[in-house]
DNA sequence: TTGCTCCTCACGTCACGTGAGGTGGC
DNA sequence: TTGCTCCTCACGTCACGTGAGGTGGC
């Protein structure tokens, strides 16, 4: 092995796309050690570290800790990198299960956002509503008149029970109009907008209204879509769904967390 | 507010997954410090600040910094928030392709060593082999009696214009058996193992044989599969394909390598 | 007194990245 | 002399985790 063949800390970097301070640390590490020392002490690495260097740094960007990528390779039999392997087939599903996920939960805040710039805030209006899934917590129990952050905690405890994902964002419920109506910020229960959930709000025509402020205040604006209704002699059917696109995540300001009030019709 | 619908920095860790050191860390750096503090000094939180934790745990397990949540968080508006999202929803398509890619590897890698395991070693045999994708690499240059280093070194450099992805199991590749013959220890091409790669090796009987060894080291292997062919009246046709089984990835002793031919068969 | 929950502060850890200061051959 | 590649050593960083030692109310 002239040292013709063998490859300078830059070359191999460059094959393999890891940083020289990284083989500097896998030198360090006793991971990866080159092959031999040439003159003015460089490191010189044969051209098929190549082949275990690549193999390792896939192994860590699966996030596989360094120290037990070192004990299978100090040791390594076919069996053993066999298990390695098997095992991280199994963690790679379980991560591309996670992947799906933050990305179902990132579609849907983007979705809750966009809905929200896209809105004509003032007006009441008749839309379209495509069928949408979602996850009903259990009914909450409101004492005297006491404000939403009871019956929250409750859901929020009850969560893992009722295979809620509190990731996504979260909407209130009521069972019909008139409860809403009666009280507007005591929904009956709050529920998930989880589009894996097994709970569905039908596709059809709802009448849409909008309103800035912190969560549960709705201002006038169930007398406005009331008022609507009866001028156009809309009756509603279902449940009033209230979903908060602009909230916690996307404003700062309290005031100007955006609800949305939806309720189908006849 | 009562302190009774707070929670405890407990309660919070509770509902949200997120451990307790992490929530004291994420105080102190001002990512979400708690809404109020309690008697005795005690961390109070809001209920909702569930979901903005729940938020920002999404973002990071993504791997987002800290510091890039904070900056979004600390002047969060609709436009701002759903431009990082927008960003994520595409960041999480390339990581998603990553593990892909990084899946496709090892399964090729537990493939290899999977074959080998199972291998008789000793018997030279005809096998029903299916079709197997790969990539070549360019026309292998043996100047002298040379080693396989410069041109092992060579398909390193070339990888990226022949775009071969090197952290797949590579191979050699002779032109037809008699060349094979003539210098096992110098295949015409390297190849990667690639799952996607646009070169297939046809699927349909192989005569296949097995030897221990270093990169490159035969023995009688060659020989011996000859023999068994003009036993058995096979006659070769096409490329001859040599697989290592175990390598450098799976052994520690360069003897105990473990090399496939295959060769097809008329 | 014991248990429990919380507190702060300091230090450790993992896998590097970033200089600072120096060498050695063209 | 300048440029280039490499070296070692020290220190920084990111996002926590882990004690140690102390409080405060039942």
């Amino acid at each position: 092995m002239d040292e013709q063949t063998l490859l300078s800390i830059k070359e191999f970097a460059e094959f393999t796309g890891v940083n020289q301070s990284t083989l500097r640390y896998y030198d360090e590490i006793g991971l990866l050690p080159p092959t031999s020392r040439g003159k003015n002490n460089y490191r010189c690495y044969t051209p098929f570290q190549v082949i275990t260097l690549n193999f390792i740094s896939v192994l860590s960007e699966l996030g596989v800790p360094l120290a037990t990528i070192k004990d299978i390779s100090d040791n390594r039999t076919p069996e053993g990198v066999l298990e390695l392997l098997t095992k991280q087939e199994f963690e790679l599903n379980a991560q591309l299960r996670k992947i799906q996920k933050a990305s179902s939960i990132i579609h849907t805040f983007r979705d809750h956002i966009q809905v929200g710039l896209l809105a004509n805030e003032e007006a009441i209006t008749i839309q379209e509503l495509p069928e949408d899934n979602f996850i009903l917590g259990d009914e909450n129990d409101f004492k005297d008149d006491e404000k939403f952050y009871q019956p929250f905690i409750k859901f929020c405890n009850d969560a893992t029970k009722n295979r809620i994902n509190l990731k996504f964002p979260i909407g209130g419920y009521h069972d019909n109009w008139d409860h809403f109506f009666g009280s507007p910020s005591k929904p009956s229960r709050f529920f998930s907008s989880d589009p894996y959930g097994n709970n569905k709000r039908q596709a059809g025509r709802y009448l849409v209204g909008y309103n800035r402020g912190y969560y549960g205040e709705f201002d006038d604006l169930p007398k406005r879509m009331k008022d609507y209704a009866e001028k156009n002699k809309l009756v509603f059917k279902g449940p009033v769904y209230k979903k908060f696109l602009f909230d916690e995540v996307s404003t700062s300001e309290k005031d100007n967390y955006l609800s949305q009030v939806a309720v189908q019709i006849k």
